[in-house]
DNA sequence: CTGGCGGATCGAAATGTTTCGAAACCGAGG
DNA sequence: CCTCGGTTTCGAAACATTTCGATCCGCCAG
């Protein structure tokens, strides 16, 4: 009965002749032509499941993995962004996966989750990344139900099961540079925040509060300001600070993008840094290498969390089982030359 | 002795036969296969050409749905990168064009032009973006055969016919700005260049002298140094420039980053910018904004110039002719605070 | 009942693509 | 000069895909 197996070779014509059909017709059912009649294409497709046949197409696929990501950012217009988008690039390009990539917040998108997802399937992608991106359950949702494996970066929102999720630790991170600043015998020390609602920046934030409170330095609300990642929040935030009567001696800035703003507000009002006043920042960026004075900040991996994010997908690919829905990658402090004692009395 | 066009038909065993080679041959030149002879293939093309002869997938490229454009970019770490990659986005955003992103330095990619071109067909890609990158003929020419759009911006190499290449105005841009200089009252003025062989670094240096000509200024070959478009490159150029013992009193450098790296160099050696020491730059990317003292740069339509390159894509791709192989978008001067008169003898 | 219409289904034939082996060619020895 | 192994080039044949027309069937009007 089965010819198909006795003779080696496994050709449409095989099939056809197994399926008792046309070549033609076998073609159109792997093809997913919809000229074929229901009971045709079962039959069809059950002999090629018995054989394991796999087109010219679908073998080349698992030699070149012709695949795609799509990663999604919020906005596109950070030095983190890069770099994250770097490692996501080296990683795909490792697994010779695609990169589709788009942004949400310049155009925004007239699709409703659902159909983003729908397409997303339909265009063969085998994952989905979104970076510091707000989402919402829908979303998560809409990927999860249709199997596409789901990783966000730095999401806006707190993390959801639906999805793995990676980070930094930035708590731990907001307390080391913390740390650092009350080693050097700073006491009064400022918080130069981010958006107020954002994870990755109240975990900075209590990190920093952490750090004050085994440092038995009391809280002081005044140095406390929340605003933006972006620098112009940092030149905004130095502002008030400079105008309190009793001004820090450092500045811990939840980026290094408002981290630079406070440095270029400070250098405005020729406030020597660090000798009148410490910056510490945040996200490790090649800014902070290249300004003057370099900056102190607590490297992320960014890089490292963008290649973590694709080596997940890979992994749910596959079906491997997760260790956990949730991966903070280390963070590191960067002492250079935007920290130095407080001033003397 | 034109038979193929006496007969209405256009099939591969037509063009074979005008070209006196067998089917499969026509295919493989088509597909760009390279077990063909180079007068075989040339022979082949002439046919190809002359018929006009598509193939039924490029026929059916215009029809199918979803439509994505292939970005490639050289590396991607500059801010001059993600303005134009954001451009790109906007434009492929509102014309619903997905946008794949891979960068070749880092990942170097192990396919030939011709298996890329290939690929970049088979998966349905409009068209092909490439940015800052070097590229061979090979590469251009395998686009060309396949009709796959392609657009060049700021090449690394002089543009070629093969593809329609964008930039901007970089020799009046360095003219710009050196005059600038000139009517400040400068007359010691330095070129900070990016790496001596690529094309729009020697606009810009040729701005720059043309400027000083105009000006009755004697080029200087000390003042005129080669790097690369890095801050590193800055710095180095810098350290130079402030051995001489005739110091120059303003530096036009050949982008942000090496005018940053310029000027962080200015204030470790404690030289007040622009008291001391005007700075120009040129790109006006968003750090150029940021910097303390801000930057007085030539800035390029960076994001128009990504959105010009995807609707040069589009334009290609409706079958409309273009009016030019080389597009050039206007610069402007913007004058900040870097720059000032130079300071009394 | 008959004929005509229309959509669904399928395969013959046309067309394009890939594999594989034959022929031509090449260069280094003998 | 020939020989021998390797490479390049090309097309026959095998294979896959698409087009297009044939066939079948149900439905409806006459």
């Amino acid at each position: 009965m089965t010819t198909v197996e006795q003779q080696g070779k496994l050709t449409l014509a095989a099939i056809a002749q197994e399926a008792g059909v046309s070549v033609p017709t076998v073609s159109k059912v792997i093809n997913g032509r919809d000229d074929v009649a229901a009971e045709t294409r079962s039959r069809v497709m059950a002999v090629l499941a018995r054989t394991g046949y796999k087109s010219p197409v679908q073998q080349r696929r698992n030699l070149t993995g012709r695949q795609a990501v799509e990663v999604v950012y919020d906005s596109l217009d950070s030095a983190y962004s890069i770099e994250v988008l770097n490692g996501i690039l080296e990683a795909a390009g490792a697994a010779d996966i695609e990169v589709v990539l788009s942004v949400t917040k310049r155009v925004p998108s007239r699709l409703t989750p659902e159909q983003r997802a729908r397409r997303i399937v339909d265009e063969g992608r085998c994952g989905m990344i979104m970076v510091t991106s707000a989402f919402s359950e829908a979303q998560l949702d809409a990927f999860h139900r249709r199997g596409v494996p789901t990783v966000v970066i730095d999401p806006l929102n707190p993390p959801s099961g639906k999805a793995v999720s990676i980070g930094a630790t930035n708590w731990a991170g907001g307390k080391d540079a913390t740390s650092h600043l009350l080693d050097l015998g700073h006491r009064k020390i400022a918080y130069l925040g981010g958006p107020e609602g954002v994870e990755c920046n109240q975990a900075r934030l209590h990190g920093y509060l952490a750090a004050l409170r085994a440092g038995n330095v009391a809280v002081d609300d005044r140095y406390i300001l929340q605003g933006s990642f972006k620098s112009e929040s940092g030149v905004e935030g130095m502002k008030k600070l400079l105008q309190l009567k009793d001004r820090p001696t450092a500045v811990f800035a939840a980026n290094d993008n408002v981290a630079l703003g406070a440095l270029a507000e400070a250098r405005r009002q020729n406030i020597l840094v660090p000798e009148e006043l410490s910056v510490v920042g945040f996200d490790g960026t090649y800014q902070s290498e290249e300004s003057v004075p370099a900056l102190t900040t607590v490297a992320q991996p960014l890089q490292e969390m963008g290649r973590a994010a694709l080596r997940f997908i890979l992994r749910q690919m596959r079906g491997e089982l997760l260790d956990s829905r949730r991966v903070e990658l280390a963070t590191q402090l960067v002492v250079r030359e935007s920290t130095a004692p407080p001033p003397g009395p």
